[in-house]
DNA sequence: TCTTTACTTAAAGTTCACTTTAAATATTAC
DNA sequence: GTAATATTTAAAGTGAACTTTAAGTAAAGA
C-alpha cells in the first residue's frame, strides 16, 4: 500500500501509542524520524522495519536501555555482532529462569488450591490453635 | 528459639526490608502489629504465620491490593473461604497464561540465536538493501 | 559513658515505561 | 468555511511497591 506513514497510523499498526514512538526515538531506540514540510513525521519502510524489532524485543520483555545499547552496538558495525548476539543469549537465560521461577510458583498455588483443598483455607494464615477467633471479625 | 521478634529481625528472617513490613502493615496486609512499652513492634508466631503467607502471595505476583482483599475476605469469615479460593484459582490462571507467553518468548529468541544464527544480525534492523550503510556509523 | 545501631513517624523520593497535558499549528471531514 | 481530529514540543504526571529521608527516641556494645 501506502510507503509513507503518520505517527499515528504507525502506531496503530503496532498496537502502540503514538506517544510510545515518539518516546523510543527520544530515547535512542530510534534514528530521528525524518520530518515533513510541516514538522510532522513520517515513517518510511525502514523505520517500520526498525519498530517491529524494537516491539518484539520489548515485548520479550528487554528493557527500553537494554534495547538502546543494543541499538548503539549496531551502529557501531558488523565487529559487535557477537557481542549482539550474547545480549539475546543473556535475556534468554533469564527467561528460561523466569519460565522456571513460574512452573514452581504455579505448583505452589496449584498445592494451596488442590491438596489442601477443604482443610487449607481454615489453616492458612493461623491454626484455629493458634488463632482461637478463627471465622469471627476482628473485634467481636 | 525466641518467640518474639523485632522488625529488623523478622524482616531478615523473609529476605525482605524492615520498611516492607511496615508498609504491608500501613496497606492492611497485617494487623496492627503490637507494640513494647518503648513504642517498638514485636513480631511474634501470629504475625510471622501471616508474613510467610503473604510473602508467600507477593512472590506468586499477587499484588498488594489482592493480598488485602484476600486478608479482609478472612476476617469476615469461613463463608468466604469459596471466594478466597476462587481468588488463588483466578491467579492460577493467569500465571498459567504467563507462562504460556513466556514459553512463545523463549522460543522466539531461541529462532533468532539459533535458526538465523550466521546470517540474522546482518537483518535484524534492516536489510542489506534497505540499508546500504549496514556496517558502518550512522555519519560516515 | 559514649557512640553506634535500631527503631519510630509522616512524607517525599525512586524506578520504569510510558502517558497526559498544554499550547500551538496543521490537516481532514463535512 | 468551519469544526473536529491529528500533530508538534517540553514537561509534568502515572502506578505499583516499596525505599529513603528527616528528626527524634531508645537500646546495645565497648
Amino acid at each position: 500500500m501506502k510507503d509513507f506513514y503518520s505517527v499515528g497510523e504507525t502506531a496503530k499498526m503496532f498496537g502502540i501509542a503514538a506517544s510510545a514512538l515518539r518516546y523510543y526515538e527520544s530515547e535512542g531506540l530510534l534514528e530521528p524520524v525524518a520530518k515533513n514540510e510541516s514538522g510532522r513525521r513520517v515513517y518510511g519502510p525502514k523505520e517500520l522495519r526498525r519498530i517491529r524489532f524494537i516491539v518484539t524485543l520489548r515485548d520479550a520483555g528487554i528493557p527500553v536501555e537494554g534495547i538502546r545499547q543494543y541499538v548503539d552496538l549496531f551502529y557501531a558495525g558488523a565487529e559487535t555482532i557477537p557481542e549482539r548476539k550474547q545480549i539475546l543469549i543473556d535475556h534468554l537465560d533469564r527467561l528460561r529462569q523466569e519460565a522456571e521461577h513460574l512452573n514452581e510458583l504455579i505448583a505452589q498455588l496449584e498445592q494451596m488450591i488442590s491438596t489442601y483443598e477443604d482443610t487449607f483455607m481454615k489453616r492458612e494464615m493461623d491454626s484455629r490453635k493458634a488463632d482461637p477467633d478463627y471465622g469471627t471479625k476482628p473485634g467481636s
